[in-house]
DNA sequence: ACCTATTTTTGAATCGATTCAAGTTTGGTA
DNA sequence: TACCAAACTTGAATCGATTCAAAAATAGGT
């Protein structure tokens, strides 16, 4: 292949205007038959197979396609529970747009800003359950259209939410009713600030990441309500990842002598919860019960099934690409949020006596 | 944003010519600071952040990204366990070359054909399990280079595959010293012809594609060496999901009376044979013994343990990215093959008495 | 001050397609 | 035959950036 064949080359050997070539590929109705097979013929002996992308990307400006923006890193989109079936929601409703996907990483700074920048995308979902702001801010710079998931509904962007508030009522409710009242909470990170560890009043005072003030405001104000001080549970930060949440874990049980469940921000970290209350001896649910959050696939397959807040997060990513593509149509910014139940599996059961 | 701010209005402010801004951004070391800092503060002062990918994507050519293509939903690759480990190779390979992923659908032939003519990427790396001579078809007709994945190493293409004959020899062989005589193969796809059942002998010395003409291969080759006719070993083709492996378990216990053992051409398969096998009231491996091929991540935590054929299948993404990569860069043509390994874990036992 | 080598800047052409107002052709009707 | 409306075709400008040979500027040595 010496040489590019461009549509105007097409033209000069069909001898008709780049116009016309382009409209045989893009509006075959606004041409004549005849004139249709000719420019055909003329294309088919230079090999030409239809217009080059780069040069249809400039002068209409789109591309048709949409980059998912995370902060972890891109092996994240197929490992970690929760964004799998996010990105499977929007994977089905690219398809039925016909419109392409782009993975986009933002793991740190310097990386974010240069694949945001020249990402070649009509617009973005931004993954914002820690660290939306800063993909937010980004994202705007660039002027492109997005939506950010999980992040605060009230910012005044796109947004595609889970009733987080909710959710932290119904999970706290679960165990109160279960008779629960030494509980230990293991959450997701607060700030960006990569701090783990046991929260102090005042930090959990300023949680910036949504879906952590928001599930831990749920669970306050439940614990409120049942006569519990919220302020005598205590929170431990995580990572959501195995090591923090094993250190949670044992840090909570010293903390309260006696504890008898833990409310976990996410199912990732109740599974690894629950595998490391057992691996030190511990029965869930007749010794410490376990809630989580999110209902992945994992959970209902966890030794004891998982009860856990069942969010449907395909369909938030469902819901997500149906509105960046109504953005790039015009749509007027607005925000949704997704209901959430709860889902009563074997990993939560009554509280045992002291 | 009333209107878009361009490198060319960038230039007029800073009283510069266009080839020094680029310059500035792209290539700062050629630049003297102060005029670094003129240009710079003129593309401040005007809400400039960079190049417009579109522009640099039509002169430059080149997009640094890199399209994935399946003949499935794109909703598998975040779903199907081997795909999943594939892709994660593919993303952290991607992130420490700095190049982007997008993901592309060629789920029937018009959805194909219009989106590898028109994904804006640099190359392909290609899924070629099962259809893959439609994708590379495709892809050499795009005029771009790829990667054909699991597509015969004979080719002649750019080809990253496992051994797979070395892989059948390996499973068959596992099953001939447990004593197992009496075996049934569920297959992979033979070709596009979207048929299932038991496969005919003519049918099974005709299969199109690789990785199930090369495990067979491996097996029958075995089988040989063993004094088994390998034409005594009835061939159940699936479409490796949960149905036709089901109807595939039934049909081949039928036409084997007191079978001992499966050989299934992928852990998908197996693990799906097994949960049958288990609802039929069959125990694993006591009654029947089940081997797969992939070893993703549910073999180890499936009840009991899947014994398997390992493949390093996140390698597998990593140097076919590497290649694509390669490619880009003029590096000669060449084929791939990686090593596979047996596991044994707990769903294969010693072939019962008949 | 002059010369040479190196560094910096220039700017028109190029990349390949789409766009859309104007021009041309065709078909129907009076 | 003439006129009008609809269908079809035209083609230069535009999209926004990079390129690279030539021109200009700078620095160092004699």
């Amino acid at each position: 292949m010496a040489k590019t064949v461009k549509l105007a080359d097409v033209a000069k050997a069909a001898k008709v205007s780049q116009g016309t070539v382009s409209n045989v590929f893009n509006r075959p109705d606004m041409v004549s038959p005849e004139m249709r097979e000719r420019v055909m013929a003329a294309a088919d002996s230079l090999g030409y197979r239809g217009p080059d992308p780069r040069g249809r990307l400039l002068r209409a400006g789109r591309v048709n396609a949409i980059g998912v923006v995370t902060s972890d890193y891109l092996r994240n989109f197929f490992e970690n529970g929760y964004t799998r079936r996010f990105l499977a929601g929007i994977a089905e409703e690219c398809e039925r747009h016909g419109a392409g996907l782009s993975l986009v990483s933002a793991q740190n700074d310097e990386i974010a800003d240069w694949n945001i920048r020249t990402a070649v995308v009509d617009g973005f979902i931004l993954n914002c359950v820690v660290e939306g702001s800063r993909l937010v801010d980004l994202a705007a710079r660039r002027g492109l259209p997005f939506v950010a998931v999980e992040f605060p509904p009230e910012s005044g962007f796109n947004v595609v939410a889970a009733d987080d508030d909710q959710g932290g009522r119904l999970a706290a409710s679960h165990l109160i009713g279960l008779g629960h009242r030494r509980i230990g909470i293991l959450s997701l990170e607060f700030d960006d600030s990569d701090k783990t560890g046991i929260v102090s009043e005042e930090r959990a005072a300023q949680a910036r990441y949504s879906p952590t003030r928001k599930r831990l405001h749920g669970y306050r104000e439940t614990f409120a309500g049942a006569g519990l001080d919220p302020r005598s549970i205590p929170i431990y930060e995580t990572f959501n990842d195995r090591e923090t949440v094993e250190a949670g874990v044992d840090a909570v049980l010293e903390a309260v002598p006696g504890l008898t469940a833990f409310l976990c921000m996410s199912d990732v970290i109740a599974i690894a919860a629950v595998h490391h209350l057992q691996a030190r001896g511990l029965r869930v649910p007749e010794d410490v019960s376990v809630i989580g959050f999110d209902d992945i696939d994992d959970a209902a397959s966890l030794d004891p099934p998982l009860t856990t807040i069942r969010q449907d997060i395909e369909e938030k990513g469902r819901v997500a690409m149906r509105k960046i593509l109504g953005a790039s149509e015009g749509e007027p910014v607005s925000s949704v949020i997704l209901p959430v139940d709860l889902v009563v599996r074997r990993s939560t059961g009554p509280a045992r006596e002291p």
